[in-house]
DNA sequence: CGATAACTTGACGCTCCTCAATAAACGTGG
DNA sequence: CCACGTTTATTGAGGAGCGTCAAGTTATCG
């Protein structure tokens, strides 16, 4: 059962409201001035607060105030209550970041519907996402669920790529980003020098090319070729932008994607500068071997060019290979015939990553 | 002077508002449908849009979702115009990402003020900042200002802090942010080898730590200490949160600087998987020189120790000065008796840094 | 002015890249 | 289904680049 907090001086409007809210089974705490809201929200915890303006002792925007600077109460959906008269002060309290408001006096249909809204989303927001790219994937899915979209990826009808096709090139005028529905896509830049970079690889249920729609230039950042035949349906970047711009609580959650994203990239940073060739292929192995890329208890894997491989460490495929086989040697690993690697000894490889 | 486009089908209204708009000096084109409305709009690409919901031909949704789907006239601020009865809409409109509504009838100042709003804060947000974390700073300030939240570092007074002094360490818990009054600060990580890794560098007028408030662990991602004499002062994470989650409009800025930083994040991986130390030390050189810390024709520069400039590439230290003789004796760069780096070639540099 | 720390140069060896040759896998057409 | 050519993987040898250690030089600070 869900706890509503009320916080309104006027004794009819709250005990009225009050017997709205317990009638469609919502346990509700009352208060009847800012201060003791504030000391009841601190206790109670409650999954949504209503909190009119104009208040003795401490008014709604102390209250706002007050409770988002504590970690415990900031996440709580607020909702403000206002006369129609202070409608000009509204504009305040959704500035300080208020979820939404209802002016007094409101139907009952009204009230109930924006509760609804608001726990709802929280509900949303509450959920945490892996905390790399691959996050953006299933959270991307849902916040289209969630706000009614149903522009997104569903309602398109995948096209069929094969092998070694090139999804999109690096320094093309990027129009979509794209969604895997199954098979498996590499994204690499090239350097001058001709060599090739390996940025990430993809299966299925991931999204590529979002980073590039939100890039200034308006190009892709990177070229997507398909390792294992695929299927892949475009999002236009209108839907997309849409999605994450247009709504405050998609968008910071997409802020803590994208600190996530930076972070992790910021160590790969380091390690490429300090850690040898053989930490590196180790990390990747495990790396490939999260997303499910690799052969071990859980995953079939797939088989992957040792190009790509080399690519991924950034080293020369001669070494990369060198390092598989001593991997091998050690047991750490196994080649099949067809190449397709085999992780048999993760431990071991994570002490390797990290000592050496 | 300002272009208003105000579509609008009842007659009465549409000519009063415009009537009021123009005696404030806003030039005002009306539409009496939606239709026509997306047509004028897309001809005189006014500053704001002012829009009814229920209409004939077209809908006020309809007219939003033309619009936001063309790039010419998706960033111009929509305020949505709907009469009392119909509020149920509203919360659709808003989620679509209307920027703002009326509810008619409504008064005079009530209609000005919004659009005031509205066009001050598309000002802002049309406002290119520098693409790299370095942009952040000037936007930081540039929005604390535009919301009237003069609690960020404008208030708080500096504190000393002297050479060599740490103003935060890696995994310690992240409570602030930094402003950087004056004097100059490196942070970087340290491997477990023991190394240095010198994540970036940074002067007046930047801000330092900010993603380790927004990651999930809590704690900072690296270690940040004075290079050079500096005033510093602390922006509580709380300032910080509220500031970027609150408002919609600073959180898709700051979106879009986060997609630069990774952006450009992945080209220093890049680089740093298949550049010559010599490539890297010149690229070091230039994204020092962009941010004012070497002297040349415009800056005074600071003197950087050889370690740090060595973290910096991910080299060895004895590396790093190897290069730098060798970019001396070329003609490329000088060195003062204090040790203070001078670049004499900027062309010279690029080239080495692009081709080797 | 001396002690200490920071910088610079030299010598040497390891890591990893390059080039080259061989082996295995794949694909194609008969 | 096999022989053949082609691509991909693997192994080997040699060398360039860069890290490490050590010694010498210059700046810095009390």
């Amino acid at each position: 059962m869900r706890k509503i907090l009320l916080i309104e001086d006027s004794k009819d409007v709250r005990e009225n409201t009050a017997e709205i809210l317990e009638l469609e089974n919502y346990k509700v705490t009352t208060a009847e001035n800012g201060k003791i809201g504030v000391e009841k929200a601190l206790k109670t915890l409650p999954d949504l607060i209503i909190c009119d303006i104009m208040m003795p002792e401490l008014d709604g925007y102390g209250v706002f105030e007050n409770l988002s600077n504590n970690p415990k109460t900031a996440s709580i959906p607020f909702i403000f209550l206002t006369a129609k008269t202070e409608k000009a002060d509204l504009r305040k309290g959704m500035n300080l970041g208020a979820d939404d408001y209802l002016t007094k006096p409101f139907e009952e249909p009204e009230l109930l519907e924006a509760i609804e809204c608001r726990i709802k989303k929280n509900d949303f927001l509450k959920k945490e996402y892996s905390k790399n790219i691959e996050g953006v994937n299933q959270f991307l899915n849902e916040a289209s669920e969630y706000l009614n979209l149903e522009e997104l990826s569903k309602e398109r009808n995948p096209q069929n790529y094969k092998n070694e096709e090139r999804i999109y090139d690096e320094g093309n005028a990027a129009h979509q980003m794209f969604f895997i529905q199954s098979g498996t896509v590499k994204t690499y830049r090239t350097t001058e020098s001709g060599k090739e970079f390996v940025t990430g690889m993809y299966g299925t249920g991931d999204f590529i090319g979002q980073l590039s729609l939100l890039g200034e230039t308006g190009t892709y950042i990177e070229t997507a070729s398909v390792l294992e035949d695929a299927e892949i349906c475009g999002i236009p970047k209108a839907d997309f932008t849409k999605l994450i711009y247009s709504n405050r609580d998609v968008s910071n959650k997409f802020i803590g994607m994208l600190s996530h994203s930076l972070i992790h990239i910021q160590e790969q940073l380091v390690d490429m500068a300090f850690s040898t060739v053989r930490q590196k292929t180790a990390k990747a192995l495990l790396e490939l071997d999260e997303k499910g890329l690799i052969k071990d208890e859980e995953h079939t894997g797939i088989s992957i060019p040792r190009d790509d491989f080399a690519g991924l460490i950034g080293t020369a495929t001669e070494t990369a290979i060198r390092m598989l086989t001593e991997f091998k040697n050690e047991g750490l690993i196994d080649i099949e015939p067809n190449r397709r690697l085999v992780l048999l000894d993760k431990k071991g490889l994570k002490g390797i990553a990290e000592f050496g």
